[in-house]
DNA sequence: TCAAAGCAAGTGTGATCACAAATCAAAATC
DNA sequence: GATTTTGATTTGTGATCACACTTGCTTTGA
């Protein structure tokens, strides 16, 4: 058999199979996690277990611990001096904090993003802004699940055009951060008849397809208060009933 | 006996002792992983092994894996698809990457500690200034070692009093991932017969005594810029060279 | 009746083992 | 002599076990 029509043979499977990949069970737990984070599926303050987690996972605690410690460093979770871990609790300084920071990083990232999406990009996102109409005309009764995942694609998929390595990881972490405190906005919002988010969204939408750097950070900073200022307001205001 | 003297002299005792603490050999390995990768003791492409570490470290290599999992989510340290572990390889892109970021994190934290400093911290960081003075003064050698855990104390003093507990965190995180690349840019400096950073360290903390944000954060970046500068150029003409 | 001591179940941490995948070098093949 | 194959070693991953610490409850003692 000649070597050469051997490669090419090669070449010609190679082209019609999918990388099939090599997952490990941590990355499993570790994706789970993140997901059940940002998704707003725990509590704040609420204590995870190893042993809990995995028998929900079905796996033993070995990837749950080390998952459980990757999530710790980057303070999504956080460590108590007793060696549990738990959710971390909201506080209006926290709250005030991440806000900030997420303003100041992702809209370094929307301002690069401007710059570097093409049409390409710009139709993508319009989809995802398609689809959340269509759910929001279709179905009356909310799907709170849905709107989460939707808003998290529309705005990873605009932070993945501004093509930094370094602050995407960090936006990430700051979703992971605020997620257990973003969940309970959102149900808020979905009770008290919301501004339609879309709105919001659109606006960012048109200052990206004019390449208006500016324009579309101050809209999507816009997008980013509502939830927090809302949650901030609510927080004050159980405070001062419980001064009362 | 009665229990109010038994309390009484618990706390007399309490007021002795300082609590021992209970460090994880985990931690233990985590914080020494961090502080040689921060100083710059690993090279960039180099590839770690657990077992390796392990051995070098005197523990199992429990501690170490997980602890290695850590960094790989801050981005310290990269996960090569063979499932080996290895410290981030220098690029250009990579370089211009992690520089705006720290302009754009770091000179945020500088411009709320300028506002939140008093008199105390001032004080503390013209300590470090005085330290780094003295031991330019005394020995001809260069004591690169001794350079960077000064210049580190230096800015982290000041970060720390910015407030934020999320900034902070990614402080650390971009410290971490620019450490390996900055090594190489001290020694180069050293080589090169530096211009003093004292002078760049004197400006910020002037801007911070007078609380002049504005001021602290551009001397700030102009302190940052020039390892990365420096170092850019370099491999600019070690590129071109390349090519020829 | 109440507080302190004691006990038992649960939990995180670290060590060790088994296994599969990767790597490297020597040997076999053309 | 160059390339492939084979085998031994190394490496990461996951499971399991032993141990120490915490926690909550029961029991004991005043």
């Amino acid at each position: 058999m000649q070597k050469a029509a051997i490669e090419k043979n090669n070449e010609a499977i190679a082209a019609q199979l999918a990388p099939v990949g090599r997952e490990t069970v941590q990355d499993r737990v570790y994706s789970e996690l993140r997901r059940a984070l940002i998704g707003g599926l725990f509590e704040p303050s609420q204590v995870l277990t190893i042993r809990g987690l995995a028998d929900a996972l079905v796996t033993s605690t070995m990837p749950v611990r080390e998952a459980l410690g990757r999530l710790i460093t980057e303070k999504a979770l956080e460590a108590l001096p007793n060696r549990s871990v738990r959710v971390p609790p909201i506080t209006l300084d926290r709250l005030d904090d991440l806000l900030r920071a997420r303003i100041l990083i992702e809209g370094e990232a929307i301002a690069l993003a401007a710059a570097h999406m093409g049409p390409r990009q710009i139709a993508t996102i319009e989809t995802i802004l398609a689809e959340w109409d269509e759910m929001r005309a279709l179905k009356h009764k909310k799907d709170v699940d849905r709107e989460v995942t939707l808003n998290q694609s529309f705005h990873f998929e605009i932070y993945r055009s501004c093509g930094s390595a370094v602050l995407i990881p960090m936006i990430e972490s700051l979703w992971l951060q605020s997620g257990p405190c973003i969940r309970v906005a959102i149900y808020a919002f979905s009770e008290a008849g919301e501004v339609d988010t879309a709105q919001y969204h659109r606006r960012i939408v048109e200052a990206l397809a004019t390449q208006d750097a500016r324009t579309a950070r101050e809209a999507l900073a816009a997008d980013i208060s509502r939830p927090f200022t809302f949650l901030r307001d609510k927080l004050q205001f159980a405070a001062g009933k419980d001064q009362a």
